[in-house]
DNA sequence: GTTGGGAGAATTTTT
DNA sequence: TTCTCCCAAC
């Protein structure tokens, strides 16, 4: 049995060691949340819970695996059957099972981002006529996850963003009408879809909503305040029978309401669950006292907010020294100035790992790499762009899933649409010739493609077309998955990279790697029906790129989250890149800025460093001047050493 | 119908 | 600077 008492703060203790019962754990920054939740899951099962009536929901993946790891070396492995995941992993694991229930296939396909975009970039061009004026399919495409995730009309999405679109709105919401058809047509679910279905599963469906309920005796959330009104709805159905939920979040550190998250959801939470205890984690262990004065006097300024829940951060560290903010002329200078900076800290015995430069956008890291280089300092850069959501890799599993599923349109577009000479036009006839499916196992579709191809295409495919022949064996054997993209790759692929891509040998490594991910998962099925929730995030801590593991981490905020270093360098500290002009503009309203700004402050445990260039340049040529970021200049005096200019410091 | 080249535009945050 | 779209040539 842990000794909790010792390992634990009192009030880290009594989040643990709770009686039954809705519990609201109001967990400041640095506080020891992953710890508290951890610990819990480990008290939980050390007092006789199986681990399969626990339910943990994590909002990213990272944090999952995270967690689940720590709480299984506590127990000593005890936990494999428990369910932890994000609330689209929960939720793909609920509809695996019953999705029939809601007229969906249970081995239904996941669109990932690119995927939609792809199906509503169709819709637009059959709907629309004058495409030149119409919004471009990621607008759409965010309008319509918008409306998903705030569970309202699309309508009413595009009444709000009216005065910016010079359309008939009614195109618009034929469009999404549209995309609604046919991704039910295909069978096919995106993202918002799984958090909708899932929901619709328990809601409609009164054995499968008490079965979940009965099975999960205890409910544990994390980051709760990032949490949507479906995520919400969730969780409340779920726990409404044994009435455990345990919900941690900090209001301060709600940074996705562009996405639907609603704090509303952590401030109403005692109002949903009227006997609920709220424990407030304040003892910060994290970061140093000076760091933690701007953290606390930044997020004041948040004022209404702030009075519901307030929360002080209380340092526990020894003073250190105060964060450093550097006015610089312009980005050159900033580059100039942070790759300095991070050479002195290389020298005072820092490793580069220790170090992160964070920043609002990713387009704010552009002109720092250079200098990095330079100086010739290993860095990472989380970038935009998911390994899963390549390319070259989305082409591989393309393939895959056609060996292992039997009608996907999706793959088939886009496998098919590799071969030279085959394009968009002669796809949608091939597949109306077969006849609306192709069905991997049958000889007969495999002849039927065969022999539509024009001569050039049919060389390229009867080479896929005999591997796939392999795959599916008479004797119901099939090659392991791992072998089946080798041969994939020898028989067609390398040599498409070959003419497609100007570094070919990178992207196989890519693909070696997809290989390794498929030779851990059970099966080869399985691993399909998970990959597109699978995110960049995810990257370093599944092993991709795992030789960059003492790196200066280069991150945009939102992605920080969760993390720590000991020292922070936080760039582009100015008015119109953070607070970002653009979310400023949808809602005029900084509170969420600032909130962000709150989280990158608290990523810091020795030195924090804030730089704001003065000038600024467009691509054009043009300059600009810009003035510090507002979150620095309204903190009070004294909680920062100024300097000016990089050659001073 | 497909492909590739060239001109032009454009940059938030992500499960 | 990179991505995207449009058009002209196969």
């Amino acid at each position: 049995m842990l000794d909790y008492e010792n390992l634990l703060n009192n009030e880290q203790f009594d989040a643990v060691t709770a009686e039954d019962g809705p519990l609201l754990v109001l967990a400041a920054a640095g506080t020891g949340k992953t710890r508290t939740l951890t610990y819990r899951v480990a008290y939980l099962v050390e007092h006789g819970v199986p681990a399969e009536n626990l339910l943990l929901l994590t909002f990213t993946n990272r944090a999952a695996k995270e967690m689940l790891e720590r709480a299984n070396s506590l127990t000593g492995n005890a936990i494999s059957s428990l369910w932890g995941g994000t609330f689209h992993h929960v939720c793909n694991r609920m509809l695996r099972k019953a999705a029939d229930r809601i007229g969906f296939q249970r081995d239904f396909v996941i669109l990932d981002r690119d995927d939609s975009c792809k199906l509503i970039e169709q819709c637009i061009n059959s709907i629309t006529r004058n495409k030149k004026d119409f919004p471009k399919k990621n607008v759409i495409a965010s309008m319509i996850g918008m409306a998903a995730n705030r569970g309202c009309g699309i309508e009413s999405v595009v009444e709000g963003q009216l005065d910016s679109l010079k359309v008939d709105p009614s195109e618009i919401v034929a469009v999404a009408r549209m995309y609604a058809e046919r991704k039910n047509e295909l069978g096919m679910m995106d993202f918002d879809d799984l958090l909708i279905n899932g929901l619709k599963l328990l809601k409609e469906h009164q054995f499968v909503r008490e079965f979940y309920q009965e099975k999960f005796r205890h409910v544990l959330v994390d980051e709760y305040q990032d949490t949507n009104r479906m995520q919400a709805e969730m969780v409340d159905i779920l726990a409404a029978r044994n009435r455990s939920v345990m919900a941690v979040g900090d209001d301060f550190q709600c940074i996705y309401s562009w996405r639907g998250a609603n704090f509303a959801n952590i401030m109403d939470f005692p109002t949903r669950w009227p006997d609920c205890r709220i424990i407030k984690l304040e003892r910060n262990y994290r970061s140093a006292p000076e760091i933690l004065d701007v953290a606390n006097a930044s997020i004041r300024g948040n004022a209404e907010q702030f009075r519901r829940y307030p929360k002080e951060l209380r340092a526990v560290r020894n003073s250190r020294r105060k964060p450093s903010f550097y006015l610089l002329y312009d980005g050159e200078e900033q580059g100039i100035a942070v790759s300095g900076l991070i050479r002195r800290y290389l020298e005072d015995g820092y490793q580069p790992k220790d170090v992160a430069v964070l920043y609002r956008a990713h387009f704010h890291v552009v002109g720092l790499e250079f200098h990095l280089r330079n100086i010739g300092v290993p860095y990472v850069v989380t970038s935009g762009v998911g390994v899963f959501e390549l390319a070259h890799v989305k082409d591989v599993i393309s393939f895959l899933r056609m060996c292992e599923f039997q009608t996907d349109y999706l793959s088939f577009n886009r496998l098919l649409g590799l071969l030279s000479g085959v394009g968009e036009k002669t796809i949608e006839k091939l597949w109306a010739k077969l006849g609306g499916k192709f069905d991997v196992t049958s000889t007969q579709d495999r002849e039927t493609l065969l022999g539509l191809l024009r001569p050039a295409a049919r060389e390229q495919w009867q080479h896929i077309d005999r591997l796939m022949g392999t795959y599916h064996l008479p004797s119901g054997d099939t090659i392991s998955g791992p072998d089946v993209l080798d041969r994939f790759l020898e028989v067609f692929y390398r040599g498409y990279m070959a003419r497609s891509f100007d570094n070919p040998e990178d992207r196989e490594d890519d693909l070696r790697e997809l290989a390794n991910q498929l030779r851990k998962s059970a099966s080869v099925r399985e691993f399909l029906q998970e990959v597109s929730l699978l995110t960049n995030v995810d990257q370093e801590a599944m092993g991709i790129d795992g030789d960059k593991n003492n790196a200066v981490h280069l991150s945009t905020v939102h992605q920080a989250k969760g993390l720590e270093w000991p020292v922070v360098i936080i760039i582009w500290a100015v008015e119109g890149m953070f607070p970002s002009s653009r979310s400023m503009a949808e809602n005029d309203d900084d509170t969420e800025e600032r909130r962000l700004f709150y989280v990158a402050v608290t990523r810091a445990r020795d030195d924090l460093v804030l730089c704001a260039p003065s000038m600024r340049y467009t691509r054009d040529g043009g300059a600009f001047q810009c003035k510090p970021s507002r979150f620095i200049k309204e903190l009070p005096k004294g909680l920062l050493s100024e300097r000016y200019g990089f050659r001073r410091y």
